[in-house]
DNA sequence: ACAATCTGCTTAAACGCTTGATCAAAAGTG
DNA sequence: CACTTTTGATCAAGCGTTTAAGCAGATTGT
C-alpha cells in the first residue's frame, strides 16, 4: 500500500505556477548555441571546460559572451539525468525543530557536502514513521547518492527498510546489530574529559549526577567518569553517583542530594542539568566555582557560555557528526576499526571550576 | 568572475560512486515494461494513475505486480525534466547552526513545502557572500520553484541580484526599498501581547529593557509596549524604558538600574536577557514573580520553559514563518496589503507574573 | 451489415544536456 | 605535392520520463 502510495504523487493541487517571467522560460543551452552560432556541444564543452576539448579562442569567448548575455544558467536535472547520478546527499532528521543540535549535523552535513559539489536535500519526520517512510521514497526517487540518517539524541535505531537501497550512514545514532555505518560521539571520552576538568584543578571528591533515563551517553559518561577517576589514582565511590532527570527541575532538585555527598565538584549529565544545579546551588547561599565546582555536558551555546558563571562543559561535536557522515558515505573516509566512528568531544573550559581550596592534599 | 565560476562544476574531486549495488542499476520504466510485456508509455500511464488513460484492469496489475517486483521507483529527475519545473524549493538561510531559531524556520517550511508536494533544498551561508552566491546559483541551476530567503533575526537585508530571476520570498527579513514579498513578525503585537501579559495582572508600573542594538525588534516592541500602556490607561513614562545589551549579561547587569525604577513588572526585550535578569534579582533577595513580574520574548524553549520559574513570555512564530513563506511562495496565500506579511507573536504564560500585589489600587 | 464509437494499448517526439564518433579544413611532414 | 596529423567543430545517440496522436479490434447504433 504505501509503497505503492509513494510512487503517486502526492494527492495535491499539482499547479503552483511561478510569477516571476524570468522563471518561465529558462534560458537553454540550444538558445545560447543559435545566438552564438555555433552548436549545442560546442556550448556544453565550453561550458564544462573539458580539458581535451578542442575549442578556438574566438568561439570560445563567442559562447561565454553570449552565455552572459542571455543569463544562461546550466539545468542540473539534465546534466543530472544524462550523468545518471544526482548530486544530491538526503539528511533526514528526527526533529530539527525541537533542538537546536540538529541544526548542527545540517550545518556539518551541509558544508562537507558542498565541498564534494553535492547538495543537501533535507526533510524532518518529527519522528513520525508514515513521514519517514515518504521522506526515504521522495529522496531515493531523487535518486540521491546517499541519505544521512540522524537523530537528535545519541540512541540505537532500527534501520527503515528502504535505506537499504541506496547508500548511507547513521549520524548520531547506531543499529546494535547490523555492521551499518555510523558515526556517534565518543561518550566515553567525552565523560571523561568533563572528569578530568574537575581532576586537573585538584578535586578528589567528584559526585556526577547522571541521567535517570537509559542511553548510550548514560552509560558512556559513567564510563569515563570512572576512567578518569582511575587515572587520577582516585578510588570510584559508587556513593557519589546518583541519578537525576536530565533537565533543569532535574539539576534543581537534585541540589540535597549533593549536598548530603560532602563533595568539593560536580559532573552534571548535560547542561540543563547544570543549570538548575546552578540555581539550587544559590538557593543555599552557595557560590560556584568558590563553594562547588561544576561542569556540564554538551555545550549549549545558548545555556552554558551564558550562566553565571559561564558553564565548564564537554561539546557534543554535532557539527563534525554531520561533515564526518557525509565523508563516510562519499567514501572519503574510510571507517577504521568496525562499522561505527566514534568523534571526540572536546572540552570546553569556562568559570565554574576552580582549584579545589577545601583540601589540598594531594594523594602522590 | 564569480558568476562564470558558478557555471562550472565545483574544483573538486567528481568521482564518488556508490557502494551500494543496489543503487547502481536503478530500475528504469523500460525494464518494469519489458518485464510486464506493454510499452513503457503503458506504465507511465498506470504509475501515475492518468484518470483519462484507458488502461485494462489485467493489465494494470501485471504492471503494478511487475513493479513491486522489480523495487521500481519513478526517477524524479527525468519527470522534472520533461514537465519543466522541478519540485524544488530553495532555503538559503544565513545561521542554520548559531541559533534553534532557524531550524525552526525550516521545519516550517519543510511541512509546508511537503503538503504541496515540493522538497526543501536548503543552503546555509553563515552570513557569507560568496557562498551565498553560490548557494543560490545551485538553486536556480536545479530549477528551483522558488527560493526562500531567510534570516535568523528579524532586520532589513539587500536581495541578492540573482535572486530576481526566480519567484523568492523574504522570511524573517525585508527589503526596504523594494516591493518584494517577505513575511516578518509582527514586533509591534508582540510588545503589546507581552505588556499585557503584565497589564491583565494589574501591574501599573512597568518597566522595558530594550535592547541597545537597533533592530525592527527594538523600535516594534517599544511601540507595542506604549500601545498596550495606552490601551490600559497607563501613562507612558520613559523614565522606565531603558537599554541593556540584548544577552544574559545585559539582563543581569539591568538589575541595578531597574531596582531604581520603583517597579512592580519588567518586560525584557528577550528571554536570554530576562534569564541573566533572574539572576541579580536573586542575587539581591528578591524572589519572582512576587517581588518582580518579569516577561520575557523569543520563548526559547531551553531557556523560558525551565527556568525558575518557568518565564512567561511571547513566541517568535519561526515555524510559522517558515510556512507562511512557501504559501505566499506557491501563491497559496495572498499578501494581504502590502507586500510584507506580519505574523502574530503569541503570548506564552508561564509563572514568571503574578498579580500586583504593591498596589491593589485599580485606575477606573 | 456497415459506419461510428469506444477501448486498450503503442509510437514517437520532446525535455536539456553529454559524449563518443565523425568530419572538413588547416597545418605539418618527407 | 601527396600524405598524415592536428585542430575546431558538428552529428547523433541516449539519459528516463511524459503525452499527443495513432491504430487495431471490439462494441454499439440503425
Amino acid at each position: 500500500m504505501t509503497s505503492e502510495k509513494s510512487l503517486t504523487e502526492p494527492e495535491v493541487n499539482p499547479s503552483h505556477p511561478p510569477t516571476n517571467p524570468r522563471a518561465g522560460h529558462p534560458v537553454t543551452m540550444r538558445e545560447v548555441a543559435e545566438g552564438a552560432g555555433v552548436s549545442v556541444a560546442t556550448v556544453s564543452l565550453v561550458v564544462n571546460n573539458k580539458k581535451d576539448a578542442r575549442i578556438g579562442a574566438g568561439t570560445r569567448k563567442r559562447v561565454l559572451d553570449t552565455i552572459r548575455e542571455l543569463g544562461y544558467r546550466p539545468n542540473a536535472l539534465a546534466k543530472n539525468l544524462v550523468s545518471g547520478s544526482s548530486r544530491f546527499i538526503g539528511l533526514v532528521a528526527d526533529a530539527i525543530a525541537t533542538t537546536p543540535f540538529a541544526g548542527q549535523i545540517i550545518h556539518g552535513a551541509q558544508d562537507e557536502a558542498w565541498k564534494h559539489g553535492f547538495v543537501l536535500l533535507v526533510a524532518n519526520t518529527e519522528g513520525n514513521e508514515p513521514v519517514e517512510r515518504d521522506a526515504i521514497s521522495m529522496m531515493l526517487e531523487h535518486k540521491v547518492r546517499g541519505i544521512l540518517y540522524s537523530t537528535w539524541f545519541h540512541r540505537p535505531t532500527e534501520i527503515p527498510a528502504a535505506l537499504q537501497e541506496t547508500d548511507f550512514v547513521l549520524v548520531n545514532c547506531f543499529s546494535p546489530d547490523s555492521d551499518a555505518l555510523a558515526v556517534v560521539p565518543d561518550e566515553v571520552h567525552g565523560g571523561r574529559e568533563a572528569t578530568e576538568i574537575l581532576v586537573r584543578k585538584g578535586h578528589r571528591r567528584i559526585a556526577f549526577i547522571n541521567a535517570t533515563i537509559p542511553a548510550p551517553a548514560k552509560d558512556g559518561r559513567l564510563q569515563g567518569y570512572r576512567e578518569a577517576l582511575e587515572s587520577a589514582g582516585i578510588a570510584f565511590d559508587p556513593h557519589l553517583v546518583f541519578d537525576a532527570y536530565p533537565d533543569q527541575e532535574g539539576g534543581y532538585g537534585a541540589v540535597e542530594e549533593l549536598l548530603k555527598r560532602d563533595v568539593t565538584a560536580v559532573f552534571c549529565y548535560n547542561d540543563r542539568m547544570a543549570m538548575g544545579l546552578y540555581d539550587g546551588l544559590k538557593q543555599k547561599g552557595l557560590s560556584i566555582p568558590e563553594d562547588m565546582a561544576v561542569v556540564g555536558f554538551d555545550n549549549q551555546e545558548v545555556i552554558a557560555a551564558h550562566m553565571r558563571p559561564p558553564l565548564s562543559t564537554v561539546a557534543l561535536p554535532h557539527y563534525e557528526l554531520g561533515a564526518a557522515g557525509v565523508r563516510l558515505l562519499l567514501g572519503v573516509d574510510e571507517p577504521a576499526g568496525g562499522p561505527v566512528v566514534k568523534l571526540e568531544c572536546p572540552p570546553v573550559e569556562r568559570d565554574s571550576v576552580g582549584p579545589n581550596t577545601l583540601t589540598g592534599s594531594r594523594l602522590p
